[in-house]
RNA sequence: GGGCGGUUAAUUCAGUGGUAGAAUGCUUGCUCGACGCGCAAGAAGUCACUGGUUCGAAUCCAGUACCGCCCACCA
């Protein structure tokens, strides 16, 4: 075979390759599956889509490298795999966006109006909404782009429409009025699970309410005063002595002078703050609802922009923080004011924007969740859909089985538009998929259509099966649904995938996916969240410019354990930029030594392979059989370091050294091309077992290593085989014999000073036939291996003056040094060794002299202790006998 | 308040009952025909603490301490 004549670097400059190859694999259509009629033989993901308004950082890298490991594994075991990429058009973030870019020209969305404003968003889009695409590409991933979808796609669109339709139909989706989780700056309500809250210092206020004809005066406490505003009873427990005279009578609101009932209610903590309760309802979710139960009146006294409104009387258009301080000067001034506590408390704030959130009254649409969360927890429990690592399934069961009805409009314009229309003649209300002319019930033309749109999570749960067509049924939906696996973080277990669980099986007919990976979360090198304001985010796009797109993703899919967090850093990065160059290095070194050589002119039956082909051929195959099951088990982890251990320690430190006397040589032509088929075929192998995680550099080499290759590329070559027939625990026990020895010398010449390039005359007295056998046998490598200049081996060899001793076992190693060695010198390294010895022995001793040891422990254990005792004392001996010889 | 996870070498982590491991970092030495983004050798841990089970515990059980996260919140 010719091998391709290159040039090749001593240093892998991914630049060079990396564009390239990705383009041939998109004009060859790889990324796209074979077929969408073969469901059995199916694997498939869509990606967890990234916000459009999004640019691609380290966590996106992170979970799309473990998708596209998956896929490109997958798709080598002969699947017929789709990764469906796409975008979510994130309602408020996007929102934000395009309000501020008019902003900057002193222009806000009503100066458009909301036709206009949508329109501009949608430019928007259509200019900037697919850099995060863009940037996916660069890291390699092979996702199908012709399938790449939006979530306000026209057909993703009908589909929110037809699941809303149907939910409101089966009852499902109802509207009411509640107190919400209001959003000040962005406008709008949000859902429970998007407020955050955090603990902050505070103050607890303590107000005086005088009670009406009478002096008594009764206190409530609260860290909220201005909300008295919209104050409408005081609540104190049924049975607080303190308070029972005064159920049923009124108390005064200070400042403002409303006069408030004094209710009675089991909610009321006797034992907190003061006992009695301002009760607030449009202000406090607890307030609204003993409000309902006590009919009392419900005042909102905030606008929508968090401003106080016309019911704060003389506070109309503070700010609630300003109104706070300005109330609680004049109740100072007016001695309603008494006491003034500290108190932490924790305050919710905006997922989005983090300003804190208002608990509001008003009308909102909820889906009524339980019906759907109950068969989403059965199938979980039923093991049909599986969470790695498993520890999540009870975090999702706790928030499932816990769930609050989800509230899902939101008064922003940019998102699906709610489709309601109410008749402003007859009231009807009118859910239709189509938009309809008139109303349904009186034909009137007077029909106004909701003005909010759907929470973008709504989308977002149909995701696995809008992408695919439905409600069409379509091929890509036959085949690829229920996709094979979710890769995502757990910060949006109950966002997403708790939801698509919902809607998969509501909708979708069946369970979305079947396996739950959940990634971690990256943080920086001390372990702290990254981001762009902290300054301690690594950019990706930046990684992959210095050290190329294949060190990143091997970096990060090594990174991936078992825990929530992983931390990277920029050492962290540079080692398997090393490992990276590594691999480029070992590579043109085969690619070099195997130029005269064609595996089609070969007889492999008629190979005779020495004790290193053995070997590395049966750990080859073995580190097959557990990368593949560690990648069957989302150990991405796992998978990439015995990889590397694989390659470095083993094929570079081991095989490669070992052949190339047989490599350099022409006078054994049979042995030169065994070692030359054997370094080919492990290469090759280890090339198509590190695809998945470093896609370019082994597509590059693998297509250098000219070869038989019955494929173009090897992104569709097959996943290496496991082949058991190579796998010899008996080659390996004796290949680590030989490299011990091998170590124990090395050693001895590196405690010497003796350079290891110096060739040494080496004496090896071997007791065991077996062993001696095995270094007779494999005495050829010595000479490059540990750089001798002669050997002398054998049962009965003389320990040779002023040499250095090692001992191994049964086995003593002489190096003479006349006029070298330091016999002082020499002595403490035997005697430090002695002592290590003689404490192993003493711990091992002690084991085979308990009599309870010895009756309960099972034999195999009992004899191996044994034979290490048998061992110890023979070293020992060795090393005395030395030490006498020196002194 | 409820729940979950963690604590093993300087660092990041493997290790689920039988001699404490890896990578990186560190120390020392090295132009050996792949690689200094390298090679070779080496040092380095009371496995958080206290009990218990066991012939034997980093590993199983109970408790304690500390760290992190999630959920629910009493104004």
């Amino acid at each position: 075979m010719k091998t391709k004549d290159m040039e090749m670097s001593t240093v892998y400059n991914p630049k060079e390759v990396e564009e390239n190859w990705y383009k041939y694999w998109l004009e060859k259509g790889y990324f796209q599956p074979k077929n969408n009629s073969d469901k059995k033989n199916h694997y498939s993901i869509v990606i967890p889509p990234p916000n459009v308004t999004g640019s691609l950082h380290i966590g996106h890298a992170l979970n799309n490298t473990l998708q596209d490991i998956l896929i490109r594994w997958k798709r080598m075991e002969g699947y017929n795999t789709l990764w469906l990429p796409g975008t979510d058009h994130a309602g408020i973030a996007t929102q934000n966006v395009v309000e501020r870019e008019l902003a900057k020209n002193g222009k806000s969305k009503e100066d458009l109006g909301r036709e206009k404003f949508v329109e501009k968003v949608w430019q928007w889009k259509t200019k900037y909404g697919d850099n995060i695409i863009e940037q996916l590409k660069k890291l390699g991933f092979s996702c199908d782009w012709s399938r790449l979808r939006f979530t306000f796609d026209e057909g993703l669109s009908k589909a929110v429409r037809k699941v809303f339709v149907r939910l409101y139909k089966e009852g499902l989706i109802y509207r009411e009025n509640y107190v919400v989780n209001w959003c000040p700056r962005c406008q709008t309500a949000i859902a429970d699970i998007e407020v955050e809250s955090r603990e902050e210092n505070a103050n607890l206020y303590y107000v005086e309410y005088h009670i009406k004809d009478s002096k008594d005066i009764i206190t409530v406490a609260t860290t909220r005063p201005e909300t008295m505003l919209g104050d409408t009873a005081v609540a104190v427990n049924p049975n607080d002595k303190r308070y029972k005279k005064y159920i049923g009578k009124i108390a005064i609101l200070p400042v403002v002078g409303r006069e408030l009932p004094i209710v009675a209610d089991d909610y009321v903590d006797v034992e907190f703050g003061t006992g009695a309760v301002k009760i607030t309802p449009a202000h406090d979710i607890n307030d609204f609802e003993l409000g309902k139960r006590h009919k009392l009146e419900e005042i909102n006294i905030l606008n929508d922009n968090g401003t106080m409104n016309e019911k704060a009387g003389k506070y109309k258009n503070l700010k609630v923080l300003e109104c706070r301080k300005k109330l609680l000067n004049e109740l100072k001034e007016k001695k309603h004011l008494v006491k003034i506590e500290d108190y932490t408390h924790s305050v919710g704030h905006c997922y989005r924007c983090d300003t804190v959130i208002e608990p509001l009254l008003s009308r909102q649409w909820f889906v009524k969740i339980k019906k759907l969360a109950e068969p989403a927890i059965k199938i979980v429990e039923d093991e049909k859909i599986k969470f790695t690592p498993s520890r999540w399934t009870k975090v999702y069961y706790e928030w499932m089985r816990n769930i609050k009805d989800w509230c899902i409009s939101r008064q922003l314009w940019w998102g699906h538009r709610i489709p309601v229309w109410y008749c402003q003649d007859c009231s009807e209300i009118i859910v239709e998929e189509e938009d309809p002319k008139v109303c349904t019930k009186c034909g009137s033309k007077n029909i106004i259509q909701d003005p909010d749109v759907l929470d973008t999570w709504f989308s977002s749960a149909l995701w696995p099966f809008s992408t695919l067509g439905w409600p069409k049924k379509t091929d890509d939906l036959n085949c690829f649904y229920p996709t094979s696996a979710l890769v995502t973080g757990f910060d949006i277990i109950f966002f997403w995938v708790a939801r698509m669980i919902m809607m998969g099986l509501k909708f979708g007919g069946n369970i979305p996916f079947k396996d739950i990976v959940i990634n971690p979360l990256v943080k920086d090198a001390e372990g702290k969240k990254m981001s762009k304001s902290k300054g301690n985010a690594i950019d990706p796009l930046t990684v992959v410019d210095k050290y190329g797109a294949d060190t990143l993703r091997v970096t990060l899919a090594s990174l991936t354990i078992q825990g929530d967090y992983i931390c990277l850093s920029e050492e962290r990065i540079k080692s398997f930029r090393n490992f990276t160059n590594k691999i480029w290095n070992a590579s043109r070194f085969s690619i070099n030594n195997l130029k005269d050589f064609d595996i089609n002119k070969i007889e492999i039956e008629k190979l005779e392979m020495s004790l290193a082909d053995k070997w590395i051929f049966s750990r080859l195959n073995r580190i097959i059989e557990s990368s593949t099951e560690y990648l069957n088990e989302n150990k991405f982890g796992d998978a990439s370091k015995i990889l590397y251990e694989f390659v470095w320690n083993e094929f570079c430190d081991w095989y490669i050294e070992f052949i190339k006397p047989r490599l350099y040589q022409d006078e054994d032509i049979k042995d030169k091309q065994t070692a030359q088929y054997v370094l080919w075929t492990t290469l090759e192998s280890i090339l198509r077992l590190l695809h998945p995680f470093m896609p370019f550099i082994t597509e590059e080499i693998w297509q250098k290593l000219s070869s038989p290759h019955k494929v173009e590329s090897i992104m569709i070559a097959p996943w290496p085989e496991y082949k058991g027939k190579y796998v010899d625990n008996k080659i390996e026990e004796n290949m680590i014999e030989l490299m011990n020895i091998i170590k124990a010398i090395r050693n001895i010449k590196a405690d010497m000073n003796i350079s290891y390039g110096k060739e040494i005359d080496l004496y090896i007295n071997i007791a065991d036939n077996n062993k001696l056998k095995l270094v007779e046998k494999n005495i050829y490598y010595f000479k490059t291996m540990i750089r001798t200049k002669s050997i002398i081996i054998g049962k009965d060899i003389e320990k040779p003056e002023n040499s250095a001793t090692g001992v191994l076992e049964d086995i003593e190693i002489f190096i003479p040094l006349k006029g070298v060695i330091n016999i002082k010198e020499e002595i403490e390294r035997l005697e430090k060794r002695l002592k290590k010895t003689k404490r192993e022995l003493n711990v091992a001793y002690k084991k085979i002299n308990n009599k309870d040891f010895l009756s309960k422990a099972p034999t195999d254990i009992i004899n191996k202790e044994k034979t290490k005792v048998d061992e110890l004392i023979g070293i020992k001996e060795k090393l005395e006998n030395n030490l006498k010889n020196l002194r």
